[in-house]
DNA sequence: AAGTCCATCTCGTAT
DNA sequence: ATACGAGGTGGACTT
């Protein structure tokens, strides 16, 4: 891999490299004192003090202080980037259209800047999300309960998608909300949305077609679930299964990861 | 400000910049060839490729790939970062207990490693949130209407928080909910429920106090409304008021930003 | 291009 | 500690 450093530059030097890193779709990392002022979806303004500065090639413009996961300014992918120097001081500048927004930072000292041609074809390969959890339920339906067939996935309603519908051995309507994460009060107010909806649909489409007291049952499946959501479970007669969301990898990296224990 | 810049260590120079930087609560850059491995709330394994990673001193820790704001796996602030060698490769760990998760990179080859004492004592000034707009409404009620007068913010119910709550000049109770950006079909259908339990409340609370027909108004406060949003909101006899939200920080940097035009 | 929804959301704040 | 909501949410996907 290739890439570039320089040290204490002064201002032209610090230019230099961008500009070169720039036009080489380099990834530009700054340790700088600077000053950073945005505008567009909202307004900001960071008064001068050290902070690393990174351009890649995507057009994508981070502004990192020491704390924090989330960069304190930042451009999306697909930003314009451009330096210039005005009144002998270097201004690194990203300028987005659709919203249009403007980030600008005004340098006052460089302390090392570099630039490097990444080499990087992998992709992140990752378990343990909502969908990972519906693939799992719809492929071992057991899990629910004995007799359960889920018959449509992202079904729409009024009020958003429900994740899983179905019938239990009984010829019940099911309808299952998925979180992959501890259930809040939300979520449970979410499946109380859904089953209004249904109920409303069942009354205007089906009266007739299906005149049996077909019941419908709501099910919150979740690794978890909080005391208040609980609670207000409960009172709405909607059922809770605990599920743990799948976390493992599609391809079986598993013996990989053991050799590093 | 202090750094250290090494170029094309081995791994045990890598090393011991690493354990400097961590013993020096100082912010530490490394441009290498490595493999992730995550697991906790998720679980990802990511193959070899040159990346960026960052350790910062409150203990949270990126890894970048060359493109996204976002990086491709990290640790939150107050996790615990370790290095150690084993067969004669470097490793570097983050832990973090509840929840619990671990992150743990792989160096196979570091270009440049880099460590720096970062002094920034700055924060984000920012405006055009809701809550500046929230503020600004409060200061001058005429903006909505003549004769407005806001009496709670924030004020809770079983829905949520309604951002301002008042009365008209007759008397008629204002329930508000602000935006500072265009306002969507949610917007609408979150007053719908704030009047709901409203009207509840009333029903129950207030039946004997205030038995003239006093109304309650629903308005959505936001710079513009989506044309479902619209239709929505003429069907529920909801009121919409155009407001653009405050893009002024409150000390007046307005002068020094527009030496940058 | 605009809308929708999930996320190892992050981050602040109140409880 | 947990719970809740806002975000310049970001990012993937659909229309």
């Amino acid at each position: 891999m290739k890439y570039k450093i320089i040290e204490n530059p002064n201002y032209e030097e610090t230019y230099e490299l961008v500009e070169e890193g720039l036009r080489r779709k380099g990834t530009i990392i700054i340790n700088a004192c600077c000053k950073v002022s945005y505008e567009g979806r909202a307004m900001s303004e960071l008064d001068y003090g050290d902070r690393i500065i990174m351009m890649k090639p995507d057009g994508c413009f981070l502004i990192h202080q020491d704390n924090k996961v989330a960069p304190v300014n930042w451009q999306p992918p697909k930003s314009k980037p451009r330096a210039y120097i005005k009144n002998e001081t270097l201004f690194l500048e990203s300028y987005r259209r659709s919203p249009q927004e403007r980030l600008e930072v005004k340098i006052k000292k460089t302390n090392f800047a570099t630039y490097s041609l990444i080499e990087d074809y992998e992709e992140l390969e990752i378990a343990g999300y909502e969908k990972d959890m519906g693939d799992m339920i719809w492929d071992h339906p057991h899990m629910i309960e004995d007799g359960f067939k889920p018959t449509a996935r992202e079904y729409s309603t009024e009020h958003g998608f429900i994740d899983i519908l179905g019938k239990d051995s009984e010829g019940n309507l099911m309808i299952l909300e998925l979180k992959c994460r501890k259930a809040g009060v939300s979520a449970v107010k979410q499946i109380r949305r859904y089953l209004t909806d249904f109920e409303n649909t069942e009354n205007k489409e089906l009266k007739g077609h299906n005149s049996e007291k077909q019941k419908i049952r709501g099910l919150l499946v979740a690794p978890s679930i909080g005391d208040d959501a609980l609670e207000l479970l409960e009172e709405e007669g909607i059922e809770f299964v605990a599920v743990e969301p799948p976390k493992e990898l599609k391809q079986d990296k598993k013996v990989t990861l053991d050799t590093f224990f």
